[in-house]
DNA sequence: TTCGGGATCGTCT
DNA sequence: GACGATCCCGAAC
């Protein structure tokens, strides 16, 4: 039986995004008890976006909007924002207060919950539950409305710190061709040789 | 297996 | 008023 009790400690995300999504995020386990439901994955997939130079990054450049606002807060909190007019998207804020740095989680591995995910998911196929951000916030309930800005310390949304160390590559990340010269940076990073990754 | 369109609304111009 | 850090489904190959 696994155990989803430990939290990454606070000073780990408020260091450099980097280190925070290779090291700590990949291969962690994204928890949410939403609904009285435990719901959690492995983080398989992720992209890192820094607003002080990322022409993709929502904050760019260091522009602080009523959207944008948690990305500032200090590292350890959750940004969720809403696209398409009907998907949510989660991301890990990290660094220090002031700075507005974010890991998009792309994917998980189900872990937990799966019969709920199922249900929330309209959905029977696991490898179709979690392998998109929009999937991912879907299958764990997480909503903009609900959950931007909730501390990922607590009991709702939390993440697990990794078992066992993954090996990981870096690819160009996905749906940002207005970036100029950031869209090629390869600043998204996965797990190779596991299913559970939204794209290859 | 790949491609293209539609759904749908918060956010910024 | 335009445009997404997407997803799903159906059509074509």
């Amino acid at each position: 039986m696994e155990d989803f009790s430990r939290r990454l400690a606070k000073e780990i995300y408020q260091g450099d995004v980097f280190e925070l999504a290779q090291n700590h995020l990949l291969g962690a386990c994204l928890c949410s008890r939403i609904g009285g439901k435990l719901t959690a994955g492995i983080i398989t997939e992720l992209e890192v976006y820094v607003g002080s130079c990322d022409k993709a990054c929502h904050a760019w450049p260091n522009k602080l909007t009523p959207r944008t606002a948690t990305m500032f807060r200090a590292g350890g909190c959750a940004y969720v924002f809403f696209v398409y007019g009907m998907y949510n998207q989660f991301n890990v804020v990290a660094g220090p207060e002031g700075t507005a740095n974010a890991v998009l989680i792309r994917s998980l591995e189900p872990v937990a919950g799966i019969e709920e995910m199922q249900r929330r998911r309209k959905c029977e196929n696991i490898t179709n539950l979690t392998t998109g951000p929009g999937k991912l916030c879907q299958a764990l309930a997480i909503t903009r409305r609900e959950h931007d800005g909730t501390d990922l310390g607590g009991n709702l949304l939390w993440i697990s710190p990794k078992e066992k160390e993954y090996p990981f590559v870096a690819r160009p990340r996905i749906g940002i061709d207005y970036a100029e010269e950031y869209k090629d940076k390869p600043w998204r990073f996965y797990i190779p040789d596991n299913r559970f990754v939204s794209k290859k």
